[in-house]
DNA sequence: TGAGCAATGTGAAAAAAATAACAGTTGTTT
DNA sequence: AAACAACTGTTATTTTTTTCACATTGCTCA
């Protein structure tokens, strides 16, 4: 309807961004205008509207040299470019404080990633549900990351049991890893892994501030 | 003691991996080898010796051509290069399920950034200690914030205040923000910026391994 | 209707970052 | 002590990402 699926391989910063407008323009759709201008959509994310059209571009959007772009289109096409039909799984490995903060942010958000399991070695989550999400015993994770066809994991255990739990998930069929924890993981290259460390950003905004 | 400081401008990808050389060789220190080599070092961080070898290159860093780099030089010239002399200091701003954790995470860390105060509008929490961080009431932030000579601010409160927050943390000083809220920030280019946006990080791994 | 303006779309240039290539060093071995 | 091996230091090249520049388009309004 919106285009066809570029399968065509996107710039990692590109997806990065689009990511973004369609989170922007999540609040944007039904009030206001119908379409929105580069310029504009670059001032409210501190990008280049040459950034913003590029990318437009590069998914196979085109807009209205007058209006700018469709809102409901652009909305549609990022869809259609980044996600899976059908949404994709993902588990929450860890049910700390951490854990469970990164719960609350994703059921907040409107997004096709669905944490549909989480994990924990605490025998009072074990089977309960938080935030509406299952909690299962990470010993179970082999046959209900298989079960439930999940890719994605998000990793919020303590460090120490980081490199292990990360071997489990990998065996489980994991293919895509979201590192709170601050331990290096030695992934093979098939394996796309995303690190949040957190003291490495303070100290680079330390650096760069001083 | 370790070489001097190195005031030309790093590449921001330089400074976030020097941060990273440090955290994983402050657990080499002593044991093992005093020595390290490139390719170990990268293999270790899944880097290339190449630039392992420009980043140490751009610190003024000069190994040895038969055994490596020495480690207590390098995390001492990483140390004189990204650190202050004195520490810098941070402030936690929000403190619930994901303040905590950070909290939590810094403390474990060795590291100069160093959290003296956290914010709330939470009464049970204000004027208690987290931690061993002292809570105060976000009111007194802007005092607060002066007195304790705070320039980077950690902000994991709830979206719907990010942005007022965010205005009062910068009339108060704060030059840099890592902001953990969902919300986009729209700061002025001299305040440095991080954010750890969630929901994107998942959407780019979702792509990436579809 | 057609001139003007304010967008878009995109090739080309520039900047930033990563990788390759290799000469130069240093310890080891015979 | 000469040949070797395995590193480092750095220049050159390539790749990736951003920015520039400008022709083209589509609405508006006189």
């Amino acid at each position: 309807m919106f285009g066809q699926i570029m399968n065509t391989k996107l710039p990692p910063r590109t997806v990065e961004r689009l990511s973004k407008y369609r989170r922007l323009l999540d609040k944007y759709k039904g009030l206001d205008e119908a379409h929105i201008y580069s310029h504009k959509l670059a001032g409210l994310l501190n990008l280049t509207p040459e950034q913003v059209r590029r990318d437009l571009m590069l998914i196979g959007l085109t807009g209205n040299h007058r209006k700018g772009y469709n809102i409901k289109a652009l909305i549609g096409i990022i869809g259609n470019t980044i996600d899976r039909q059908e949404g994709q799984q993902v588990a929450l490995v860890g049910i700390g404080n951490l854990g469970k903060a990164v719960l609350g942010f994703i059921r907040k958000a409107e997004t096709r990633m669905n944490i549909v399991a989480a994990f924990d070695i605490d025998r009072n989550k074990i089977n309960t549900h938080i935030a509406h999400v299952p909690c299962f015993d990470i010993q179970e994770a082999k046959q209900v990351i298989r079960e439930k066809n999940i890719r994605i994991a998000i990793l919020t255990v303590p460090p120490e049991v980081a490199v292990s739990t990360t071997t489990l998930l990998l065996q489980s069929g994991i293919r895509g890893i979201l590192n709170f924890t601050s331990v290096h993981l030695d992934v093979s290259p098939d394996i796309y892994l995303k690190d949040y460390d957190i003291i490495t950003s303070l100290e680079e905004i330390g650096f760069f501030i001083k």
